[in-house]
DNA sequence: CTGTTAGCGCCTTCAT
DNA sequence: ATGAAGGCGCTAACAG
């Protein structure tokens, strides 16, 4: 490993010459600037971060906690999406990413503050913190940047990063009115924050028609079989709904699984549109019509709120993504004909991603 | 932030006694020993480790990097799935890890072993290194204990680790044996090293009961599309299989749902084994019955691997990790009857999963 | 057993 | 414009 001392002695200079001319400071000569840059690069010299941070303070490094409590790690917590765009901001920035979850307890015992006060990290990013988290409190009161993600909680001092939820599912009731249903019913989660928003957007967008009812409105818990069992129920309705909104793909997913179990056609006999973009939305029969969060969009923007409160000062409350309309083939027209989105969808007008 | 000075200065000891009682170094008094961990309690001292690691020389951190040259991220690259084994391995060894991804180019400017170095991570552990990577030779000959997972490549210095994929695939293919299937095709993958041993397993199971033919092998690239042409091809033949083996998930979908819009219905027509088990294969119309990758223990075994090798020095060449069958719903007796797994299938002694 | 001394590699006053 | 010196928090000899 080579140090400044090394370039130092090699030009029969000190280093704290060198050290001001490698930070580009003014106060050393150009032409013994340029030597001890160029001596730096042939000694292919390379500044040890761990001894920079010990006298600055600063570690560049930022804590990412994947909050996971029903242990479903990277393979079934949506959470984890958000990683790609943290980790693509903290590159363009050039901070490191250091990465906790607690998949299991071994590290539930420390707040996740006290874990990052202990690593020394600048901020923090906690992905999935809920309302009951006993070290809630800890994380609203943190003593550094914290962007939350994916969470039930908002207020303290921390950022409150998410996807606009009420926009999105608008997004999917302009589009199936824009089909042409009229009958559309909501399969919600009401049991969780976002869950509620999506509900609300229905209510709302229901009631301005004049078309809403309560018995178009069934509760599941973001289970696929949740999603079956409102299936069963909506299917033996007098008056059924010909298209319904879940409040997740996984939701969602049930409702096709369990109407095709019953005979039901989808898209033919009812649309269902989902909400998120899990992984392989795609690759379900059939594909599924959807509002994609912006999980890139969101993890880059509280990768950015939390470094630019650091440089500037300055905190943001409230972080809203806007998702987008994916149309693939769960939903149709009433009739049955093939789904389509011509020109002038509103949704369209509005961020539509159309795939085959 | 109180540091073992002021424990030290409160106490009326010096800082290096303070550093070897808490160090837990045996030359140091009992009652001392016990006065100086109690008042670190007290203060609630933390060890700075940016301190320690710039004296030490290690930093009790691991470099994990997601080699994803595709860009496709945790929403579809397989390889982040094996985080959930590292970040449990590491939680119950108390190491850190810093997480590199190279989907965009930003860091790939560096060999990875580089920026080990820069950041002083004790190991490393590399997801989807391929055998073109233009920094293959420094990761084969790396100064720290290195781990590769899901890779094509093994050689030099690194411990390779992946799943037994002729295990698996034998598996598999004994699973469609057990159900009765004589004619047993495969949609390979040859470009890739574990697609090639899936293959040689196929081959080899073909071979030794005489069913080995040419025509009943098609080759896909790992995608979708690549299944659903490869369905459109079988479907075409005179002589069609009544089983596919397909050497991953993605394919195995591709032609689930090529087969679907032939009218060819599966698993009552033809049955369709896949490879991996993805996130939501269960959820696929119908559900995806697969050999699944311990993608958990092939990433505890890649840290274990790693830091066995930083304690005793002993270096492994390779670990293979079982996979296991999770029979689901895309697989059935040749006649059509539902798909079933009775007492004493040799796929059920070896470790067979059955799930809903 | 305990204290003293020297750094680890870098940055930052403060002199010169 | 350059150099000398001190210190970040900790560990590791080496003395006593």
């Amino acid at each position: 490993m080579v140090t400044i001392k090394d370039i130092a002695r090699t030009l029969g200079v000190s280093v704290g010459t060198v050290s001001k001319a490698l930070n580009g400071r003014d106060d050393v000569g150009d032409e013994l600037r340029a030597r001890i840059i160029d001596t730096a690069r042939e000694l292919r010299y390379e500044p040890d971060p761990i001894a920079r941070r010990l006298v600055t303070k600063r570690s560049r490094t930022l804590g990412v906690f994947m909050l996971d409590r029903q242990g479903f790690g990277v393979r079934r917590n949506f959470g984890w999406l958000f990683l790609d765009g943290i980790l693509r901001g903290a590159a363009a920035r050039d901070y490191d990413l250091v990465l906790f979850s607690n998949t299991d307890d071994t590290r539930y015992e420390r707040s996740y503050i006290d874990i990052c006060r202990s690593r020394r990290v600048d901020a923090a990013i906690i992905v999935g913190l809920r309302g009951d988290d006993r070290y809630l409190e800890d994380v609203l009161n943190a003593p550094i940047p914290v962007a939350l993600i994916d969470t039930e909680v908002s207020g303290g001092t921390a950022t409150f990063v998410s996807s606009d939820n009420k926009a999105g599912a608008a997004l999917a009731l302009e589009h199936l009115a824009f089909l042409g249903h009229e009958k559309v019913a909501t399969l919600r989660a009401p049991f969780s924050y976002p869950g509620r928003l999506r509900y609300e957007a229905w209510a709302e967008f229901a009631a301005a028609r004049g078309r809403y009812r309560d018995d178009y409105i069934r509760d599941g818990d973001f289970t696929p079989e949740s999603g079956m069992a409102a299936a069963a129920a909506f299917a033996s309705m007098k008056d059924m709904p010909t298209a319904i909104f879940a409040a997740s793909d996984l939701m969602a997913i049930g409702l096709i699984r369990g109407f095709e179990r019953l005979g039901v056609r989808v898209p033919e006999d009812v649309s269902i549109v989902g909400f998120d973009d899990i992984p392989n939305a795609d690759l379900v029969g059939p594909a599924l019509t959807t509002v994609a969060q912006d999980t890139l969009g969101i993890g880059q923007a509280a990768l950015d709120a939390v470094l630019d409160e650091l440089d500037s000062g300055s905190r943001r409350e409230e972080i809203l993504v806007a998702p987008r309309l994916v149309v693939r083939r769960s939903c149709a027209a009433p009739g049955g004909a093939p789904d389509f989105l011509p020109e002038g969808s509103p949704a369209a007008s509005r961020g539509v991603r159309r795939t085959p």
